[in-house]
This record gives structure tokens, sequence and C-alpha cells, in this order.
DNA sequence: ACAATGTAGTCAATCAAGTTGACTATAATT
DNA sequence: AATTATAGTCAACTTGATTGACTACATTGT
């Protein structure tokens, strides 16, 4: 088998290498600070809602899953105290999904640990040249979706 | 429902973003070319299986899954003629997996689409950009990784 | 106003891609 | 030579998604 130096690696699987790197350094320290069974959707998820909530249909759109698969992870989630259902205000049939107290301890823990894992960068490459990768990598996404996010916002594997 | 800019992004959210811009882009020009069939997750095993070949056993390491799992996934790529398993020279118990002659033809169609992403991403951010950006994301993988590529190639969602 | 059509959410069945465990054949170790 | 380890496959199971059917409520058009 060839194992190629990183120098070879296409555009494409560097950025499959970088994603993979930094939300598996994110999901580790969850899991020490207890959050073991909060997965990368989730995190995604939680987006989503902040801050005042979000319906169903408006996660399942975001994640780009159906209502259905929204549906049983927020059943899953509420099972462990991260989200609540709320009635909506106007729309019987509605309900509204929000962050509970727990929610907030991982969306807030996550932040830290993005800003920490930004200032390790930091200090690798140097704080020019990470504002100038994050610059670039929003202009690409940014223009090639035509200012929309992408569909699938999800991985497909 | 929040929908904040491109701006506020932190590093890993982008990071997923771009990963599934590019990885997408490149799939569904796959699939016009007929091979709608291959999933990223083949064109990352072909990448172990260039130029001479891999047992199941690298190829799973490579991928961080089973070798079950990548039995099955070559049962998959044999039965559409893109690999093929054959004897291995020195050992009985072992196979090799190889390209076919449309397997090449995948791996090849990919490295032209992969150029051309570039080659589009170079128009919106120019060379020298780019350059920078491939180098300080292979640095960030490589010493974060201890110059190892991280076990867990695969996103996990 | 109300009949027809559309939408939000859930339940159930199914599917896809992975896992673990058990096994066979061969290789390596002592 | 006997023991232990390894490569690959088969089978059963798990997980996280899908599609389809349904209920309750909302919106639209006459």
């Amino acid at each position: 088998m060839n194992h190629e130096g990183f120098n070879e690696l296409d555009l494409t699987s560097l950025l499959s290498l970088s994603f993979s790197t930094s939300i598996n350094e994110l999901h580790d320290r969850l899991s020490v600070l207890g959050f073991e069974d909060i997965r990368p959707v989730h995190g995604f998820m939680f987006k989503s809602i902040i801050p005042n909530g979000a319906t169903g249909i408006e996660i399942a759109e975001y994640l780009g899953i159906t209502k259905q698969a929204v549906s049983k992870m927020v059943d899953y989630l509420e099972q462990r105290d991260y989200v609540m259902r709320k009635a909506h205000p106007t729309d019987k049939r509605g309900k509204i999904i929000v962050l509970t107290e727990r929610g907030w301890l991982v969306v807030n823990a996550k932040k830290k640990i993005l800003d920490e894992i930004e200032q390790q960068w930091i200090k690798k490459i140097g704080v020019e040249r990470l504002q100038m990768l994050k610059e670039d990598l929003s202009k690409l996404v940014y223009e090639i979706n035509e200012g929309e996010l992408p569909t699938k916002i999800r991985p497909v594997w």
C-alpha cells in the first residue's frame, strides 16, 4: 500500500483530514466533560436551534435530513435532557425545539473548546495566516454555493 | 431559526462546509460520467489501493473501519467491476485488492475533476492564497496528528 | 363559511453501512 | 510439532438514516 506524504494530498483530502482532526479533538474533549453522548451532528443541530429555538422542519432543512430523522434525534436528546419540545406559540401543529440548561452547557463548552483549538492553530501558523485561511474558506464556500449554505451540510461518506 | 453569516462561522464548521462543498461537486460530476455508484469512501479506498494494490487489512486501517466492512465494500465494488481480488503472492491466506480498468477510469476522472475544482478555487482567491491554504492545512494536520494520518480519516457524524 | 388542499409532527417498516463474534485456512513462534 | 497469531469471510445485530401512512391543524379558493 502507498502512504503518500501530506504534500501530495489534494485539496479535498486535506479538507477532510482537517475537518476530522478538529471535530475529533472537539468531541474527545466534550467526552471528558461528560458529554460523551453528543455526536457532531448534534452540535450542528444546536447551531440551528440557537438562540430562540427552531421547528423540526427548520432543523431538518438545515441538516439536510428528513423531519422523521430529526424527530428521532430530538427524542434522543430530550431523553438525555439536552433539548425540550415546547408548544409553538401560533401554530398548534408545530413544536419549538429549545435548549435546556444542560444543552446550553454543551454549547458553551463547545464554543470554548473551539476557541482553544483555534488558538492552538494560531500557534502553529500565526494569527495572520489563520485569518487568511478563514477568509479564503468563507469566500470559497460562499461563492461556490452562491450565498446559500450547501443543502447537504452533512459530509456523506 | 438563526441563519448566521459565513463570517461568524467557526473554523470547524468552515472546514466541514468546505469539505462538503468540494466532495459534493466531485461526486456530482462523477455521477454525470456514469459513476453514480461510487461514494466518497470508495475514492479514499482507491487511494489506498494505488498503485500496486493493498490487502483488506491495510485498507481497513487506512479507512478506520473493520476488515469485515472492507470485505463487504470490496464485494460491492467487485460486482460493479471497479476492483478485483487477486491471490497474494506470498501469503496464501491473503488477497490483494487491485483496480480494474474501470477502476482506473474513475481514479483518472477523479484526478481531473479535483484539478479543475482547484483551478476554480484559484480563480476565486488566487494561486498564492490557494498555495498558502494548502500549506497551512497540511502543516496543521501533520503537526496536530504528529506526523501520522488521523486514525479516523472518516468524518464521524 | 366551508370544502379542498397543504403542512407539522409522529409511528411503523425498511434500508444501508457499519459493528461484533464465530469460523476456516494459513503463517509465525516456541 | 504444537501453539498461537493473522487474513479473510459468513452471519447476526446495531445504528442512523429512509419512505410511507396517518392525525391534527392551517391555508386557500370559491
